[in-house]
DNA sequence: AGCAGCCATGCCTTTTCGGCATAATGGAGC
DNA sequence: GCTCCATTATGCCGAAAAGGCATGGCTGCT
């Protein structure tokens, strides 16, 4: 049994007449009734009543024709659907990325894709920094929104950078660093500093020991964090001040003062990471598309529009 | 595309090796490969990655892959239901009955056959004579069983007599012929009668009108009920006696009492009716097979088992 | 009774499927 | 880095199946 059988019975179940049914199909009569006979022998069951005025349908000719309507339709769907996952218009998405750093590309461009690609389900994961890195190498993630790698993260992870962040330098509004306008890197060597887990975000250890490294110091340790909030939190409660982005303002809102850090060349950046032979489907093309064109810093070209 | 090419895709998507899903498709490698190449042409889609070491499904491939088991599991679901049901095993039954006549035959013959034929759903349709006969006729029932039809009702109708009963008196306790051990028909002559109503159950007017013609006498009808059970009611409150077959008193109990009737070689004959061009399907012959076997009046053959 | 419409059959052509031999490929192991 | 081996791809041919044309046969209608 092949397709060309069913779709063959059904055109004559649906025309009740074979020459016309064969007009439709456009091959002739005779290749349409034997292909008929040859199903209902294959079946062992007469699906039709032949009658020099037509053809009508025999109960089990009905309740076939119902079933291989189904079938033609499930075929063709089926179909479609792998041509859309294959254009990068149907399927899964698994994306992890670090909330704080992202905060401010991702979710314009999750509302543009889902736009564009509603057939899409975009799955957010939300994981550390070396938790993404090896959802990555063992694929359940296909990109990653992210700082960027740094180390032993690096082998076997592409990174493309998407925007550059300066550091800044978090404190309380007591803090004695709060009265400057910037901070000098060399001052901050003698201050408790609040960082992330050294387990989770090494790449954030590495950026710290570089800056310290280039004026011959080592930062002092205080806390560590196994995310930005508890960050946030013990920054808040005075047991130190913490390098971040400017951008946590959008989360942290005004529970911390931020002052531009100065005396260091070291910056923040973001961008999309992926394993080097994970293979990206269109879908994800399609999103890191959308990330490139949506993460562009938009100078607001003041006074003209 | 053909469910060959689906077949094969299968084989491969689940070997993940060109070579051994040949084998087990008992045909040769290169037109395995061939075939698969030309489903993934006509589908614009790679399904598969080849390499020396066997094949991997692509994240398209197995999407297809499961559409395509899916597919051909419903394909041959398909083709085994159409088979059961011209063999049948499945399907739906619809079955016209009169409930009273038939109140002894149907029961067993239903249990029977649900036993024997579980896939096969009967839909009974409590009826009056003259619906049922209508409902054969237009198709809505395959069979019914029923008491003999008579004259209008037996055009394009076939009738198979499965038992008859000889005809009895219901009345009242307080009925004069009570007290008779039997009931001849020329007294009944003088008597009311409760009927059916002639609009739905002519073929019992059919019956008293041969009945009392052969004595030369004509049935005075005190009251017309449109079913067994409102007749039964109308006996009972003293409007009249009325012909039944004994075994109303299975469903009246012991409400009447009944007396044979004598004077007549007129029965009541309940069998299975269909319509002369009607096809009924394998589950119908099935069905009046058991009936046939169910309603043989068994005969005890007291002592000796 | 003859005709028209429709389906089946016989025969031939065309397509395509499958088999065999062999080339190409690419990773594993030396 | 090269060879070897397992695996898939390609070329060619024969076989099978599908399709086309002509025609036969049936049945209901005029």
């Amino acid at each position: 049994m092949e397709l060309r059988h069913l779709r063959y019975f059904l055109a004559v179940g649906e025309a009740l007449n074979f020459t016309k049914a064969a007009a439709q199909l456009r091959i002739a009569q005779p290749a349409l009734s034997r292909q008929v006979q040859d199903l209902e022998d294959e079946l062992g069951v007469d699906l039709l009543r032949r009658s020099p005025r037509g053809v009508t349908l025999t109960t089990e000719g009905k309740l076939f024709l119902e079933e291989v309507r189904e079938l033609l339709k499930r075929a063709e769907e089926s179909v479609e659907k792998v041509r859309a996952l294959a254009r990068g218009e149907y399927g899964e998405l698994h994306i992890g990325y670090a909330p704080s750093p992202t905060v401010e590309i991702l979710p314009p461009a999750l509302a543009a894709f889902q736009k564009a690609v509603p057939g899409v389900k975009v799955l957010l994961h939300d994981l550390s920094s070396d938790e993404l890195i090896a959802g990555l190498r063992e694929g359940t993630l296909e990109l990653a929104i992210m700082v960027k790698p740094a180390g032993e993260q690096t082998t076997a992870i592409e990174f493309e950078m998407l925007r550059t962040y300066p550091l800044c330098v978090a404190m309380t509004a007591a803090h004695p660093f709060a009265r400057l306008k910037s901070v000098p890197l060399a001052k901050v060597a003698a201050e408790p500093l609040v960082g992330l887990s050294r387990k989770d975000y090494s790449e954030y250890y590495h950026m710290l020991d570089r800056a310290f490294a280039a004026i011959g110091a080592k930062p002092r340790i205080a806390a560590e964090c196994d995310s930005a909030s508890s960050l946030i939190t013990e920054v808040e409660v005075g047991d130190g001040i913490a390098f971040v982005t400017p951008n946590f303002e959008l989360i942290a809102g005004k529970r911390l003062l931020y002052r531009p850090l100065t005396g260091t060349t070291e910056v923040g950046s973001v961008g999309i990471a992926r394993a080097t032979k994970g293979d990206v489907t269109p879908a994800g093309e399609k999103f890191c598309a959308i990330l490139r064109k949506t993460s562009r810093r938009v100078t607001p070209a003041k006074g003209k529009r």
